[in-house]
DNA sequence: CTAGAATGCCGAACACTGTTCGATAAATAA
DNA sequence: TTATTTATCGAACAGTGTTCGGCATTCTAG
């Protein structure tokens, strides 16, 4: 645990009325309409003053984007891990969805940054949405709720709901934004098609 | 057919020739850094002389990722229609998935507005490459390659499926950029394993 | 407690951006 | 030929992200 200076913390503080005020404005006009002059100006600052603590305008939304990462995490962590590997899974997806669904802006904003930044840098944390439902998918196997394809290992499954999971967020908000159906319904029915193929 | 005048020819070669530098600039330094300033330099026009053949930006880009679209469209029509539908599906999944990763930017456009557009406007024409998988899935199912869940329809199981592929082509493009493994591979059988859950 | 350094903050400027307006030249229609 | 539509541009507007120089404030060493 680090040790902060008042004025470490003092700046710790700053920067996140900072990206509070970047998630409000997002919230409201999406995060291609960001205006760090209007962030600026909500958050009681000059536009050159930003700079003290965030390097760019990019830099802002990848601390946004990392919030929103972890706001996903604390969601998903809440389908009990006593659940049956194979309901464990599909809640998973669920609750990603729901949170696409609900905050369709976080959600775009979280994904067209994950583009660039992951290649260089770090290799997905070990604690991550994507590293919870691999974890279940290893259970699933571990239980025999899953039977693995020739050739295929815990990650290529993994993989592939995530892709599922991920599609039909991406769906939902764009081609269907308004369409009217029991997508919750038919949604878990891709999940569990999908899982019926692997038994 | 509509028979066009000299003026409406030249017309619609100049919107071509602008699409077509909007296009190669999309090529290189992707569709969010277009700059309309520079597509007029490179198309030998003068800022303000493009709104002649475009009403706006967005306009631009509307108007070429429909284009893509149609592009999109050829490369599938190319999947035989003679295959078993069981096949077919698995290939225009792969068409789809291939295209996405040899042309990045473009279907990054294509997906980034489709949000936006297809709500007010048209219900998605009826050739259209989801109604390619549509129509193969209803194939499927009157073969009774596909065995329909209860409670669902052909409507669902395109959906699904196109959320399989959608997804597969996001992650490819977005979290795994750098990632080394055999994704043909895995692409197929998740769409296989997918299909297999349907029997 | 004081001198020097680091930090916080701002105004002004730079080099862009998309878009509109008014004017001018060219092509078409009457 | 005249009138009208179309093509084109230069200049300007309002906005953008970012950098720089300078002034206060706050911390840190001596």
């Amino acid at each position: 645990m680090t040790t902060q200076s008042p004025r470490q913390k003092r700046h710790e503080k700053s920067q996140q009325s900072i990206l509070d005020v970047a998630a409000k404005l997002i919230g409201e006009h999406g995060y291609e309409n960001l205006s760090l002059r209007e962030v600026a100006r909500q958050a009681d600052y000059s536009p050159a003053a930003l700079y003290e603590y965030f390097k760019s305008k990019e830099d802002i939304l990848f601390a946004l984007s990392e919030q929103i990462g972890l706001q996903m995490l604390e969601l998903m962590n809440e389908a009990p891990a006593s659940l049956p590997p194979y309901e464990r899974i599909t809640q998973l997806g669920q609750i990603y969805i729901r949170f696409a669904i609900s905050h369709p802006e976080k959600f775009q904003l979280m994904n067209s940054l994950s583009s660039r930044r992951r290649s260089l840098a770090e290799p997905i944390s070990a604690t991550s949405p994507y590293n919870l439902v691999l974890d279940a998918v290893k259970a699933a196997i571990k239980s025999s709720d899953i039977k693995l394809p020739r050739g295929a290992h815990a990650e290529e499954i993994t993989y592939s709901l995530w892709a599922i999971i991920h599609g039909i967020s991406m769906l939902r908000l764009t081609y269907l934004r308004d369409f009217q159906a029991d997508f919750e319904k038919i949604d878990l029915m891709a999940l569990k098609t999908f899982l019926k193929g692997l038994q």
